[in-house]
DNA sequence: TCAATTTTGGACCGATGAGTCCGTAATTAC
DNA sequence: GTAATTACGGACTCATCGGTCCAAAATTGA
């Protein structure tokens, strides 16, 4: 009855989302969207609604991909590579050019998320399910005595989520792999002894 | 000879700077700027060039407070009460009607720093410092056995400094006072032990 | 008082911001 | 083939962006 649509909307909500993850809501225009998802001003119009909705959009998905990663990261085999693996996601950089993205809903709760309730509730929100997971995480490592601490597993968590936007900020500062390592490892060793 | 000029540049200065510490620099518009420093247009430009001279000139001003608050703060009396205090800079609210502002320099590594070379040089330089100043202080700490973790200062210094903008993420996403103190106080309690 | 100098307000600039709208092309069901 | 429907490109709007410029007002030293 109707003409297909020619894009993939998914695709274009992710080429979006790489934009606003770069560069946050401000500094990314409207051309610049229109050049990453290929789309016309009226489809992109006519698809995700305004600037605003297609950033929430986009930073829902991100969230959901992130948490979906963190799951499967953490919720199975040895505690201790796992919980490496969900801090090294932060600095993994997609390209060596310029310094790592990080984390978007930290990014967030720096930018937008003072002056807009809806960003700041999504970034509670992301950093209190951080720290359930990674207290989860923590108690499955205690009772294996793969970790040593005596402290209660839910303030390591909150001490690794205290740290998390640390690390986020010294890859956004462009510290090296190295540097970024030595302070992963210092944090973790808090998790023994 | 000639006529003088009506304004006081630094007390402008630091009212630019309050507008730049709150929104960051994209959001923040020319229009903001000169009704917060109650300037014209020709005056703002005549004396400080630009936009981002103006802002570099307020960043600039605002990094020399903070280092100097902070030697004042973490050089003298006993070393407990003045690590508090230092963090306490962090959320000390100016007014209660929106979240705190936080660290400039933490907010700049998220926003400019990634694509701003000369922001992201001022932004590691000030973490640096921080580092630097905290192992002074912890070290003296352990001198005087405040301090009673067996861990080397410049470790101790460096977690903190990695949880620094953990707090100040938690400020700016609203979190309550009472839980920043909670998350605060469980950070100060790996001084000890 | 007068000349020299400098600040100041506001008009003005081109570029770009986000967002709207419509004519045209394409695809489908019948 | 044709009618109905929808996607698409791009022209268009209006506001605001950062920044320039100039004429007028004000203050000073002499």
């Amino acid at each position: 009855m109707s003409r297909p649509q020619e894009f993939d909307t998914s695709e274009a909500l992710y080429q979006a989302l790489g934009v606003f993850w770069r560069k946050g809501y401000e500094a990314t225009s409207l051309t610049e969207l229109l050049t990453a998802t290929g789309l016309s001003k009226s489809s992109l119009y006519a698809t995700f609604g305004s600037k605003r909705e297609l950033f929430m959009a986009a930073f829902d998905t991100y969230r959901q991909d992130r948490a979906r990663a963190a799951h499967h990261v953490l919720e199975q085999g040895p505690v201790r590579p796992a919980i490496d693996a969900f801090f090294h996601q932060l600095f993994a950089n997609v390209n060596d050019a310029e310094p790592a993205f990080g984390c978007m809903s930290i990014n967030q709760a720096v930018e937008l998320a003072p002056h807009d309730a809806e960003v700041r509730q999504r970034v509670v929100q992301d950093l209190q399910s951080m720290e359930n997971l990674l207290t989860r995480t923590i108690e499955r490592g205690q009772q294996s005595g793969a970790l040593t601490s005596p402290r209660p597993a839910r303030d390591l968590a909150k001490l690794l989520v205290l740290a998390f936007p640390g690390l986020q900020v010294m890859a956004r500062a462009g510290y090296s792999t190295q540097q970024l390592n030595d302070s992963l490892q210092l944090l973790l060793s808090h998790l023994d002894g």
